[in-house]
DNA sequence: AATATAAAAGAGTTTTATGTCTTAATTTGA
DNA sequence: TCAAATTAAGACATAAAACTCTTTTATATT
């Protein structure tokens, strides 16, 4: 579904989301900490994420990452392109070089109407819009198991 | 979504389906070609299907794959479970160590609603199901492009 | 200005997925 | 019974994804 630069990526931003809410700004290894993931691999990821501008950094002591109102109304979807580029958008679950309607594979059809759901599900979901649940302890980042 | 090789498992079962309807038998080499696929990387997913008993085989001159009329009521699932294991059915969507709605990631309840109707398309649709439709030509096993 | 801090950048490694090639085993038919 | 055909098996190769380490650049504080 999701690559794992990916589910580190929307776990980060969220995570991001909710440390950031007085305007501070969080760092890369409390990141890491707070997401379960690997420092340096999500140090790359937040790196093209910055620079596609979903969210803010600075440099030098008492930097790090934050956003900012228009941030926060990005959705997983935008995270998700770039992060993994459209293939959820345009590639066909069984391969074929490209998914159309004019030469549908076997499922296409079936899995045209899972396909819109979930980009509507992505796209709907802004990462503000977790910040308040995450606080509420409504659901987590990490897996008990590994705490 | 899929492995690139439960992409190939899917598809050439259905063309198996489609070409041992009369008991005939079906050569590797044709499968290959007839799914745009590598022929020996299939070869050896072949080899799994047909230890798992979703396809029957037989070696020697005349010999190939075909399927009876128990293995045409396998469902997607099937094969999907048999290529890339229940990864779909247990795995967090954000690589929790576990999808429970005890330790819910933030897009769990959105996601499980998603999966949900995957899994029931993918358990209600059998390989038998999709033989005729191949026939008619309602729809392809290679893009257009790549022939 | 000097120093410490933290992200940015880039190079390198490991692991997993994908794909290829060769040989063995089985079966059919001449 | 022998040769040809065809799957089964396993070793090997390549590519991509995942992860690590080191160096550079920017910035804030002293
Ligand atoms: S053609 Fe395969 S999903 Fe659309
Ligand atoms: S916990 Fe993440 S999908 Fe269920």
């Amino acid at each position: 579904m999701f690559s794992k630069s990916c589910e580190y990526a929307i776990k980060s931003m969220i995570f991001i989301a909710q440390k950031s809410k007085d305007g501070a700004r969080i760092g890369i290894k409390d990141i890491a900490k707070g997401t379960d993931s690997p420092q340096h691999f999500i140090a790359k990821i937040m790196q093209v994420l910055s620079r596609k501008k979903l969210v803010h950094s600075v440099k030098g002591p008492n930097g790090g990452f934050y956003m900012d109102n228009l941030d926060l109304q990005n959705s997983i979807a935008d995270i998700v392109k770039a992060i993994d580029g459209d293939g959820l958008y345009t590639d066909c679950v069984l391969g074929l070089h490209a998914c159309s309607a004019e030469n549908p594979c076997p499922i296409h059809s079936e899995y045209s109407v899972i396909k819109k759901n979930f980009i509507k599900m992505i796209e709907n979901n802004t990462i503000g819009e977790f910040r308040d649940n995450l606080d509420a302890g409504n659901f987590h980042l990490k897996s008990i198991l590994s705490v």
